[in-house]
DNA sequence: TACGCGTGGTG
DNA sequence: TCACCAAGCGT
């Protein structure tokens, strides 16, 4: 059955040339005047526009900056990062979140160095085949340090073009592409997309746009229908709750850490002992089962302040457990007793550190 | 195509 | 408090 969902794409979508023209001119004129000072922009040599493009996937600008720089200190260049261990790139990542984009980038590192002299490629097909990088960052990579014309689809640039075209439905993805391909200045690739995503960072944002002081209100389809920030149009997505038990087990000022062979932690990186609920009502059983599995003792859960943490799909409800008296000794290999202060210099996710912080302020 | 992946900011 | 969003990719 044919999908009505989607709304097909007519040629009365695209700018005529004349609107076309003006909106690049005003686009590219309002960039140069007001684009953000950022390190990528300041030389932008292949390795530190890829680096930007990996770190900034779903990630803000603001976010990114400091990890940005702690990591380009630590890996100038190709051939640094691809000898460093895996262990070394997660812990300087450790806190950026999408911890797959770390391992990829590695790897590709590791494909380029020594293999290719540690030269980043410069055709695109080339580019899209490393591990890590998509049409987007393809895209930005070769437009914005080659300046070659690739078209970007980002989600500021899908906002960008369904407010400047007047866009209500939904459209397919490749929707976009044509659009951006159609809009492209061939010579003035690097700045036209860099312009598209600063206009969406800066103007032509999700909530309250600032329609009065953008550069193409002009040649806009929703201002002039009347209410911008009505498109694109918001369909609601359920984020469910989940509710997470977890161990904070002291022994001689030293805590009980395993390192995660589990499924959906940071590969690599060390967990505090924890176990998926089915419900709330079960972490005060579930803890004294699990302390038992790891120390083979039964030993009385002490309960410690609970929390929650936001995950994108997932609210968290953190179950947070001592043990009143020393844990026995552990058994499995997973597991291991480690100072407090070294536990935290470990590569751990954002939500075991919550757990530490919750444990410390509690006393335990 | 739809989902999972982490975290911090925003209203 | 909470849903939404942010320079996407891999499956």
């Amino acid at each position: 059955m044919k999908r009505l969902y989607f709304r097909e794409t007519s040629p009365a979508d695209y700018l005529d040339p004349r609107r076309a023209s003006v909106f690049r001119r005003r686009l590219l004129s309002w960039y140069l005047d007001n684009r953000r000072a950022l390190p990528w922009r300041d030389t932008p040599t292949p390795y530190r526009v890829w680096i930007s493009e990996i770190m900034l996937q779903q990630t803000q600008v603001g976010t990114v900056l400091p990890y940005y720089n702690r990591f380009l200190e630590r890996f100038p260049d190709i051939p640094s990062l691809a000898r460093a261990s895996e262990t070394d790139v997660l812990q300087r990542w450790a806190g950026l979140g999408y911890y797959g984009r770390a391992r990829r980038l590695h790897q590709a590192a590791r494909i380029l160095w020594p293999a290719r002299q540690g030269k980043f490629p410069e055709e695109y097909e080339a580019v899209l085949a490393l591990p890590g990088i998509g049409p987007y960052t393809a895209g930005a990579i070769c437009s914005i340090a080659y300046n070659q014309p690739r078209p970007v689809v980002d989600g500021n640039i899908r906002r960008v073009l369904v407010r400047l075209l007047g866009i209500g439905g939904k459209v397919r993805e490749r929707f976009f592409w044509g659009q951006m391909s159609a809009l492209l200045p061939p010579n003035q690739a690097s700045s036209f997309n860099q312009a598209m995503m600063e206009l969406g960072a800066l103007v032509c944002t999700p909530h309250r746009p600032q329609c009065s002081s953008c550069p193409v209100a002009g040649v806009c389809r929703a201002l002039e229908s009347g209410n911008p920030a009505r498109i694109p149009v918001k369909h609601p997505r359920s984020s469910r709750p989940v509710h997470l038990l977890v161990l904070l087990l002291e022994k001689d000022g030293r805590i009980l850490l395993a390192s995660s062979g589990k499924p959906g932690f940071i590969p690599g990186a060390w967990v505090l002992p924890c176990r998926v609920l089915a419900d709330a009502g079960s972490a005060e059983g579930e803890a004294a089962r699990l302390i038992r599995e790891i120390t083979g003792r039964a030993i009385r859960p002490v309960p410690l302040p609970q929390f929650r943490h936001a995950i994108t799909h997932r609210r968290i409800t953190v179950h947070l457990f001592g043990s009143a008296g020393e844990p026995a000794t552990v058994k499995e290999e997973d597991y291991r007793w480690v100072d407090r202060r070294r536990g935290k210099e470990r590569v751990l996710s954002s939500l075991f550190r919550k757990a530490l912080e919750a444990g410390a302020k509690a006393g335990a």
